[in-house]
DNA sequence: CCATATCGGGG
DNA sequence: GTGTACGATATGG
């Protein structure tokens, strides 16, 4: 029979006769779910003889190889010579099929061994990996089958044995989500695994509500559902799963709490965790302390994890990733308004109406994660089609995981051998490799007025496809090649050379993501807002944005010092020849990587435009200099102990009064509000209402209002985790001091406990004086005037030509008086 | 300057 | 499992 389907999850099983065979999970275009197995896949990987006058002699040992391994016996199938290249040159290489994925390692180690062998290649390619790249299958992407019904063990609609199978369409599946979110008992702060049960599971998707409880809550909401005790609850959130068939079943941070919790009280109360469609275990793969949570069958995404990649280094800067924050940014919504350190006294009360309050603030964060995930999807998905593998590892990878995917499968067209991972020493050797990295022109501390900033449209992209720079065009043959500008390498300096003989797969694949992108935008330029083409001239941009960090990573197959170098070597020649070209005209203030900062001064915007114009004839066809935008006004600031400007510190106000800060994220979530809020208003009224004396006065009254203790207690909160047990601190800053008062109280305070304190007045030590906000009375003025509000605004006001008047190092406090 | 420690998300 | 392996930033020697 022939059937369409959009494959979601991608794994292999060994069969009864011992043979391995692909499954493809997913959803047909007529809604059920479906396993695909096919069984027309063969392991393999290659052996790179040292001659090719060997081969035909290394063939034959080869196909001889048999090993044992516990009870199945391992063995070459076939062997076939296929001519490629290896980072641009021709090799003879040999194609070694083997009879289980399981036996390329096993016969990898023998072959290796065999004499005349150079290496081994493609032998750390994963089956399921090789067959989607092999096959030209991307999951979510609509593939055709033709095959016979099959009986096999699985939760599905329908198992289809695949005669053939191909990808036929650029058509997405729009996946059915499911939200969830555990609530547990939380006496601790932090709740413990072995001792505090679940006390609801709350999901949501489009019209579907349920929270799952084990208290009897009257005149409850119809969503509400009650069982026995928590072994039930477990139950019934498995059979809700169930029965929903999700394609996605989505929580945030769930690799790292819910999943790992569920699975600890699933086990405490003797019970599986039965949703793999295959009814398999579910699979926690460690990395270091967080565990990736892998379903059979269909995706557990942890949205967490995307969004918090994804958006670091935009163009929207979140100071914390915590689900209310990156809702109130994404969704214009937040949380529901509980206190959740409340709930276990709540639950221990039996307390009805505090209680449903909490059922419905665990169906908010359900709800908040199916809509992010709504949000999300166009990126989710176009990475997912671009880079071809499955959506949960989309999910959770990294950029420079990104590109080693896409070059895996877009390799293929120049029959390039696939280098190996480099193995754990070389990585260490690598990562000894240091050089130059960007140009920074620092800026003299101050604030200016009426600016311009251009910057160079993605330089390193467009740097590396204009002089071929890639690890099979590095030669050291002067003639006909790229030269770099020079390399300074331990006190010597040398050049790089790129030949211009041909092309290299690096520049030539790069070239063709940069230039789809630019299509792209081109429609969206024409055709007006399109959130899909919007998400896929994104992907794309981050994609090319990381092909520069992915040749200088040292985990990277594709890793190249010399490339690397010779990228950041370019960029500063490029953007040191701009300035230099500037400073005939304008006054330069800034400038960092791929961008410059000019003062207009007496000079108009159009002079601004016809320089970038001038500088544009210069450079090759792909690189651009553009303007970023006009500023009214710009503040930079110098980092503590330097006399210059530091590197990414400065905040601009353009024409329309928006607020643009950079590097001021040392206030992070362990100051207090107070410190956060005081700087906030205080650039505010620097750049928008250019008021530096408004601002001191400011912050005087705020220092005076601290001092009468009239700010808010909760303002004065600050926070801090216990990285380890109590008894194994040495140091004992505040936050510990006030866990071992906590702990002769009687609690029990594990690691990782967050301690929110307050410093209470008094003589003696900062640490004897911390205490939990329910315990503090009042609180320390000129601890928070000295640590939390001074060093918030300290370089602003610095920057602004303050200093000696009104900040005096360590000895601030006497002066802060006229402050 | 480089090596080590901390932190994030969750309740 | 055709293994594994966070990444960015702050501090301290």
């Amino acid at each position: 029979m022939e059937m369409q389907f959009y494959p979601i999850d991608v794994d292999y099983v060994t069969n009864k006769a011992g043979k391995a065979v692909i499954r493809l999970f997913g959803r047909s275009t007529d809604g059920k779910r479906v396993c695909v197995i096919d069984s027309n896949f063969e392991p393999y990987f290659y052996a790179v003889p040292e001659s090719k006058t060997k081969v035909a002699s290394i063939r034959k040992e080869m196909e001889k190889i048999r090993v044992k391994h516990d009870e199945s016996l391992f063995y070459v199938s076939s062997t076939e010579v296929s001519e490629r290249k290896y980072l641009g040159k021709d090799i003879s290489a040999i194609k070694v099929v083997v009879n289980h994925p399981k036996a390329v390692p096993a016969v990898k180690d023998i072959v290796k061994k065999i004499s005349g062998i150079a290496m081994v290649a493609e032998a750390d390619i994963t089956f399921e990996k090789r067959y989607l790249i092999d096959k030209k299958i991307s999951t979510l992407v609509l593939c055709s089958v033709n095959g016979e019904e099959f009986d096999a063990n699985a939760d599905v609609d329908l198992v289809l044995e695949a005669k053939s199978i191909e990808q036929t369409g650029e058509e997405m599946l729009s996946p059915k989500i499911l939200g969830f979110d555990i609530e547990v008992y939380n006496k601790l702060r932090i709740p413990r695994e072995e001792k505090d049960p679940i006390l609801m599971v709350g999901f949501y998707s489009d019209n579907f509500k349920k929270v799952i409880t084990w208290k009897k809550l009257d005149k409850a909401e119809k969503y509400i559902h009650f069982v026995k005790d928590e072994k039930e609850l477990i139950l019934e959130a498995v059979k809700t799963i169930k029965e929903f068939k999700p394609d996605y079943l989505v929580g945030y941070f769930s690799d790292g709490f819910d999943f790992p919790y569920l699975r600890s009280r699933a086990k405490k109360n003797n019970v599986e965790l039965n949703i793999n469609l295959d009814f398999s275990k579910i699979s926690f793969r460690k990395r270091g302390e967080l565990s990736s949570v892998q379903l059979t069958g269909f995706a557990h995404l942890d949205i967490y994890r995307f969004i918090k990649r994804i958006t670091s280094g935009g163009e929207i800067q979140l100071e914390s990733y915590d689900l209310d924050t990156v809702a109130k940014e994404m969704l214009n919504e937040g949380k529901a308004d509980v206190e959740i350190p409340e709930l276990a006294g709540a639950w221990d009360d039996n307390n009805q109406k505090k209680l449903k309050e909490f059922c419905k603030y665990n169906l908010k964060d359900a709800e908040l994660t199916f809509r992010l995930t709504e949000k999300m999807l166009p990126n989710l998905h176009e990475f997912t089609k671009i880079i071809g593998q499955p959506v949960q590892d989309i999910c959770r990878m990294t950029f420079g995981q990104f590109v080693e995917g896409y070059l895996l499968r877009n390799i293929q067209q120049f029959r390039e051998l696939v280098p190996n991972r480099p193995s754990y020493n070389s990585i260490s050797d690598r990562s000894m490799d240091s050089y130059e990295g960007a140009f920074v022109y620092q800026p003299s501390p101050g604030l200016y007025e009426n600016l311009a900033v251009f910057d160079f449209r993605s330089l390193y992209p467009t740097i590396i496809t204009s002089h071929n720079i890639c690890p099979s065009t590095l030669t050291l043959d002067s003639k006909n090649a790229y030269e770099t500008p020079e390399i300074e390498v331990n006190k010597r300096k040398i050049k790089h050379y790129f030949t211009s003989k041909h092309e290299g797969f690096i520049p030539i694949i790069l070239r063709d993501i940069l230039t789809r992108r630019n299509r792209i935008k081109e429609i969206i330029k024409k055709n007006g807002k399109d959130p899909i083409l919007d998400a896929r001239q994104y992907s794309l941009k981050i994609l090319a944005n990381s092909f520069y960090g992915y040749l200088g990573f040292s985990g990277g197959r594709w890793y190249s010092l010399e490339c690397a170098q010779s990228v950041t070597a370019y960029a500063r020649n490029y953007v040191q020849q701009v300035i230099e070209k500037a400073k005939k005209e304008f006054e330069v203030v800034y400038g960092d990587t791929d961008s410059i900062f000019i003062r207009l001064g007496k000079k108009t915007k159009k002079d601004a435009l016809d320089f970038l114009k001038e500088i544009n004839r210069g450079l090759p066809s792909l690189m651009e200099l553009e303007l970023e935008n006009f500023y009214v006004r710009g503040i930079f600031v110098s980092k503590k102990s330097e006399t210059k400007g530091a590197k990414k510190k400065y905040a601009l106000i353009d024409e329309k009064g928006s607020i643009k800060v950079r590097g001021f994220e040392t206030i992070r979530g362990d100051w207090s509000i107070l410190a956060k809020e005081v700087q906030e208003k205080v650039l505010d009224m620097v750049l928008k209402e250019n008021a530096p004396q408004k601002a001191i006065n400011f912050v005087k009254e705020i220092i005076k209002q601290a001092r009468q203790k009239k700010i808010d207690m909760k303002k004065m909160i600050i926070r801090r985790n216990l990285t380890k047990e109590i008894k194994s601190y040495e140091q004992i800053g505040p936050h510990v001091a006030v866990a071992k008062k906590m702990i002769e109280q009687g609690a029990e305070i594990p690691a990782g406990t967050t301690i929110y304190y307050i410093i209470n007045e008094g003589k003696g030590m900062i640490r004897d004086r911390a205490k939990l906000p329910e315990e503090s009375s009042s609180y320390d003025s000129e601890y928070y005037v000295n640590n939390q509000v001074i060093p918030a605004v300290k370089s602003i006001f610095e920057a602004l030509g303050y200093k000696e008047t009104y900040l005096k190092e360590d000895h601030a406090q006497s002066k802060l008086g006229e402050f």
